[in-house]
DNA sequence: CAAAACAACTTGTATGTACAAGTTATAATT
DNA sequence: AATTATAACTTGTACATACAAGTTGTTTTG
């Protein structure tokens, strides 16, 4: 993300307050702002770029708008765990309790490969002349396996991230840590339908029981950058929940 | 919605802002400020409640956040058609394209019973005082039925609101305009299941084929009030859309 | 008459200041 | 020693001002 910003003159405008905003976002990315850790007070920072409260809080206000950090009164501003959680990613009995553990497994890739024509949404013209990446996962609850999971993103936008790179077994914290790439968004497509042999035997429950299906596309910050999944879930066991605010 | 602020020394202030806020709000929910017209500009709300330009853009900014308006530099604040969409509520086929039509049939009810236990949320202590209202609604596409649809709200927080009180049909509709009850964010359980009997029954379908099952409680600005809900989607004609954003 | 310049409006960014409200550690009091 | 007051910090609200940037209708200019 820069500060700079186009303007429909055709200048190119710096605001400071994004120029703070970046410089923030990048610290908390790279973990020199580590989670659970308190910003330097909004008087300090203004300091550090000769502004005023004014323009400081402003740029707090879009961190706070991204999720990235929470505003107490009187104490400051505290660096959060991660985004907002975005998707349909909250399997029940995961959020919240420890007791069950979620195991992500690499099953295959990453690897370079064609699309699949499987993937619900329209790819971009730049999309269609790459090729993309593509890996598959299994989630694990309670050593059962939950959610099979298949990913592709384009080819030319991002190296290949191998597997063994995901930071704590997570692609969103490897794109944000190391790429300082964010997820802005995702549309979804959610389809009750019954299982296929193959989803069958990598969820370990009968071919034809009701599986829920989510068709997934992630927009990232990087333009031109969009994330596919495609999950199948055994929500008969494992509820999908999320929720909404505001 | 109140402009006092419980604050924690026991008193209770006013802030400005919520003032103006509120007023705004009010005249948006009650049809003063009609859809796609535009606020008056911000010096002159400045004129009328006598302050200056930082607090009333502090005010369109909640709004904004809220979903009430857009802002268009050099033009204006413009009243939106509705709040951000909310949960699960998009069918594909509907959003954006004309050519499907939405026909909402209310099948029974309103009327007042006791809470059901299909209901997958644990409710409150008052709610559980309390009988509810219930009804039932089938959502029809092609004048083929897709989504059955069972509400409750409890009986004390507000009154039983005839079917045919519904503004165009809608439940949350007439919350706003008639009662000034906004939806502030949902909690929502997924599941595949098979359909049973009766389901299969009211969305004309074989029974056993799979559904998308969803239980929703949408919080609502009114504390105390909750809206559940129970549907079942046939999504294998229809599936369902949803996006997010930030 | 058509194009360019201008004026008058809108929202966006930024500076500077002041005080209120909440938190925390320390000092004074009981 | 426990409680209370205080001081020094934090973020929250609000005022007043100035100019930049975008939109729109009017006037001037070629």
């Amino acid at each position: 993300m820069s500060n700079l910003v186009a303007v429909k003159s055709g200048k190119i405008k710096n605001r400071k307050y994004h120029t703070i905003q970046d410089y923030i976002r990048k610290r908390i990315q790279t973990g020199k702002y580590p989670v659970g850790s308190y910003l330097p007070s909004e008087n300090e920072i203004c300091g550090q770029f000769s502004t005023t409260r004014t323009t400081v809080r402003k740029a707090l206000d879009e961190l706070l708008k991204e999720g990235f950090i929470e505003k107490e009164q009187g104490k400051g501003s505290k660096v959060l765990e991660r985004r907002k959680s975005l998707g349909l990613l909250t399997v029940k009995g995961f959020s919240g309790a420890t007791d069950h553990e979620v195991k992500t497994v690499v099953t295959d890739g990453p690897k370079v490969t064609d699309w699949d024509p499987i993937i619900a949404f329209a790819l971009t013209e730049e999309e269609k002349k790459s090729n993309c990446v593509y890996f598959q996962r299994v989630r694990y609850i309670n050593d059962r396996p939950v959610v099979l999971e298949n990913n592709w993103y384009a080819n030319n936008e991002l190296p290949l991230i191998d597997s063994d790179a995901f930071i704590a077994g997570s692609f969103f914290k490897t794109l944000s840590q190391k790429h300082l790439i964010e997820v802005m968004g995702a549309e979804q497509e959610l389809k009750s339908i019954p299982a296929s042999k193959e989803v069958a035997k990598n969820l370990e429950i009968q071919e034809g029981s009701p599986i829920l299906h989510i068709s997934v596309r992630f927009r990232t910050s990087k333009p031109g950058l969009n994330l596919y999944g495609d999950l199948y879930c055994n929500t008969t066991d494992y509820p999908i929940r999320n929720s909404y605010f505001l």
